[in-house]
DNA sequence: TCTCCGATTAGAC
DNA sequence: CTAACGGTCTAATCGGAGA
């Protein structure tokens, strides 16, 4: 059953939503950047040279502020657009190396290579490929499961002698012990902050200590998820290569605002759009919804104003995927939780117990309803899509204003809108 | 005592 | 124009309610 090795690839973006902004902006390649989160809240993308400032990742914009205008960082705001953008170019090229792949995030793709010859060659070939059709720089990590992949991946992506490439599966025993010994736990996919702390408390500090721990007591005191990771990296695959996207079993859509909300039409006005995209993405997975829920929230830092966080959870009459239906829920829910004299910062939508829609079970009195709903719907998503996401909204949908997020420090849409073509 | 289910935790990016 | 800390998603596990 166990044919030859997996040799099972990662291909990982260098610091990916910074390389986007510099593919059309040549002339920061060495300039320090970060790209921030929504709301400019936190840094969640660092060009080396920001890393090398100490600037760290998550780190609250309002805290690097001072020290990113001394140091002369430039911070972007995110464009997510751009980034999808690019991401799909650079899968588009990935994908076509082995039909076996997984695209696992907008900026890592898995690419099944066992069996193909010279290996090494081909890797750095793929690197070149990516770095010369798009602009974004990548490494390439290649080992027999997904979890040793990763690992290799950052292997390549530290050590400058590895040229960007590193394969696990080149290593003698005692190489991958003496590599492995050397790299902190934490280093490993699914093991975060909190179960190092916890592992420290077994003196497992280092990869190689994970991996040669006692099986039994792993299970026991940290649980399957971690035991599959220790499989993971002694070669035995416990995470499958998932081909096929599933698709979601809950879809969210929230934001933090601008500036506080203190008026209910205000945060149904928010809610709506919310709903529209939760929505539009139901719709693209061709599911319905069965349940909703509505959520406000005040600012949690805030511990000096009141606090005050409801949520509504909704089963719907019906599963369904309208908006102009799941809008009127979420109004009505709002105005239920809503009360006056607090300042919200954040609110949210999200869509449950959702099933395909043509495993629904069909009501002959309101199919005629339906069917010119769901071509209603269609329309929408099609003029949307086409002509940019809010050219048809959702009755009181962006009427009120006043709870946008921050966005200070956005580029152009470079690849999406054509009035921001930079003039060559 | 068992089972179910919602809430919580942990992690990824 | 002013305080200021992101958004989505999954799986596993916990713990209380009800059978």
């Amino acid at each position: 059953m166990s044919g030859p090795i997996k040799q099972l690839a990662l291909i990982d973006c260098n610091n990916f939503y910074v390389s986007c902004e510099r593919v059309f902006r040549p002339d920061l390649s060495k300039q320090a950047i970060v790209v921030l989160s929504n709301n400019d809240g936190c840094v969640v993308s660092r060009s080396n040279e920001a890393k090398a400032l100490g600037i760290k990742m998550g780190q609250p914009w309002f805290e690097v502020k001072n020290l990113a205008e001394e140091k002369n960082i430039l911070a972007l705001s995110s464009n997510y657009a751009l980034y999808a953008d690019m991401s799909n170019r650079v899968m588009r090229i990935l994908t076509g190396y082995a039909p076996e792949h997984e695209i696992y995030s907008i900026d890592e793709c898995f690419v099944d290579l066992t069996g193909q010859t010279k290996l090494r060659e081909l890797s750095y070939a793929m690197r070149e490929r990516v770095i010369g059709w798009t602009g974004i720089p990548v490494c390439v990590g290649i080992g027999p499961t997904k979890t040793l992949a990763k690992l290799a991946n950052h292997i390549a992506k530290k050590h400058p002698r590895s040229k960007g490439v590193f394969n696990f599966n080149d290593l003698t025993t005692e190489q991958q012990q003496r590599i492995l010994s050397r790299l902190p736990v934490n280093e490993v996919w699914g093991v975060g902050s909190r179960i190092t702390a916890r592992l420290a408390e077994y003196k497992i500090h280092t990869v190689q200590e994970l991996r040669e721990f006692h099986t039994p007591t792993l299970r026991k005191e940290f649980g399957v998820t971690l035991e599959k990771t220790q499989r993971e990296l002694q070669g035995t695959s416990c995470i499958a290569l998932e081909d096929i996207a599933s698709p979601k079993q809950q879809i969210i859509c929230s934001r933090s605002f601008g500036k506080n909300v203190t008026e209910l039409h205000v945060l149904q006005d928010a809610l709506s759009t919310f709903v529209a995209t939760a929505a539009a993405k139901l719709r693209s997975q061709h599911s319905h919804a069965a349940m909703m829920q509505v959520f406000l929230m005040t600012n949690r830092f805030r511990q000096d104003l009141p606090q005050y966080h409801p949520s509504w959870v909704l089963p719907l009459p019906r599963p369904t995927d309208d908006s102009l239906e799941l809008n009127r829920y979420a109004a009505w829910m709002a105005e239920q939780l809503w009360k006056p004299g607090y300042a919200y910062k954040k609110a949210g939508v999200m869509l449950c117990e959702i099933t395909q829609a043509n495993q629904r079970q069909g009501d002959l009195l309101s199919q005629e309803v339906e069917t010119k709903h769901a071509s209603l719907m269609g329309a929408l998503d099609k003029l949307n899509q086409r002509y940019g996401r809010s050219t048809v909204k959702v009755s009181t949908q962006g009427m009120t204003g006043g709870w946008e997020m921050r966005q200070e420090r956005k580029s152009p849409a470079y690849t999406t809108d054509w009035w921001n073509m930079p003039v060559v």
